[in-house]
DNA sequence: GGATATCTTGAATGAACATTCAAAAAAGAG
DNA sequence: CTCTTTTTTGAATGTTCATTCAAGATATCC
């Protein structure tokens, strides 16, 4: 036997970004070819083909941003404060314009899961633990007596992904950092509402 | 002088559909051939390029859709009505699983906005042309007192296309019919509060 | 210290790609 | 009808693509 030569992590975290770049279809293998500074025989060994390292890229992406997400969290006294950090973080990487502060897996869903079904699996299951989190996060909200309304933790999840997604589709064709921090600020409010 | 002996708005339909069903990237010069009937020269001869025959169907589907959207208001008395009857009809596009049903302008500002400055400009002008419209919706609905809270008009439209971007998103993830006519009920109340 | 198994290397492969072009066809002007 | 201009045709172009593979390197096991 004999384990592979290169760090895994970090491999994945290169092509992550190059395919956040780029999106999927235009990333050549020659770009994940010098992202990764694996040759393709490696890559090929390791990850079967380019799809392959796209899921495996997902997947470590998916690692990644739910421990920032519980970070973020976790660094807040009250789970209201620790949403509205949570959507101040989303807003600067709007705001940013930087593509590898994007968020893969929504670029992923709008490129492939209607094309490839192992695909769509994968990033319907991540869609649904990050919901599930949310859930969490709104019934915590609720016993620390931060919410209005009378909708249940799980329609309010759902309108938030709902509203994040269309946030960061939003902020690639308007711009302007106000109107974007003004949307996420609504945002909140109507979901504790 | 010679006139082209395709019909204009016949090719760009074809075109829209097969980029709508495999995205910008992966449709190739011979999926665009096949769809149009055109032959390679003809396509270069009328629209420069692939990204030119983008462009103009891109126009063409603006175009299109805001004759739906107008269509749809204008079929209903009130313009709440209008307004929940085009939910409706967006609900049962994301619903269908249909590719060709999808929103183009949308699938453009998240596969290309980032990488092309003229596109970017297109889709953007689009996304304004769409929100101002939707202006006029709030402001119609302001006077038939169907609103309740402070919000300006111009933060309603915002938040109703962000919510609509994020429902056409999240609907590729996840596919319950209930779920996403629920979010889009939510919506509607959210942005009339 | 072999033997074995696995990874690495990087050139080679053939397919698919966007685009070009020269020749042919045809529409409109006079 | 003829000339001019434009479109149409479809084969050809050269590039880039994802993938393969045989040879070489190296870790692990006994």
């Amino acid at each position: 036997m004999r384990s592979a030569a290169f760090d895994r992590e970090q491999v994945l975290r290169a092509a992550m970004n190059a395919f956040m770049e780029k999106g999927y279809n235009k990333t050549s293998m020659q770009d994940l070819k010098r992202a990764t500074n694996l040759h393709p025989g490696s890559i090929y060994c390791a990850f079967e083909n380019k799809k392959g390292l796209l899921l495996a890229a997902l997947e470590q992406y998916n690692q990644d941003r739910t421990a920032e997400l519980k970070d973020i969290f976790a660094a807040q006294s009250r789970a209201k404060s620790g949403l509205q950090a949570y959507l101040d973080s989303i807003v600067s990487e709007c705001i940013s314009g930087d593509p590898t502060q994007a968020c893969l897996s929504q670029k992923a869903i709008n490129e492939i899961a209607q094309q490839d079904d192992e695909a769509q699996g994968v990033l319907s299951n991540q869609c649904t633990l990050w919901q599930r989190f949310m859930c969490e996060v709104f019934g915590q909200i609720e016993r620390e007596g931060g919410l209005i309304g009378e909708r249940s933790a799980e329609q309010r999840a759902q309108s938030l992904i709902v509203g994040i997604y269309g946030l960061r589709t939003y902020s690639q064709a308007q711009k302007d950092p106000k109107v974007i921090s003004a949307i996420a600020r609504q945002l909140l409010n109507d979901v504790c509402k």
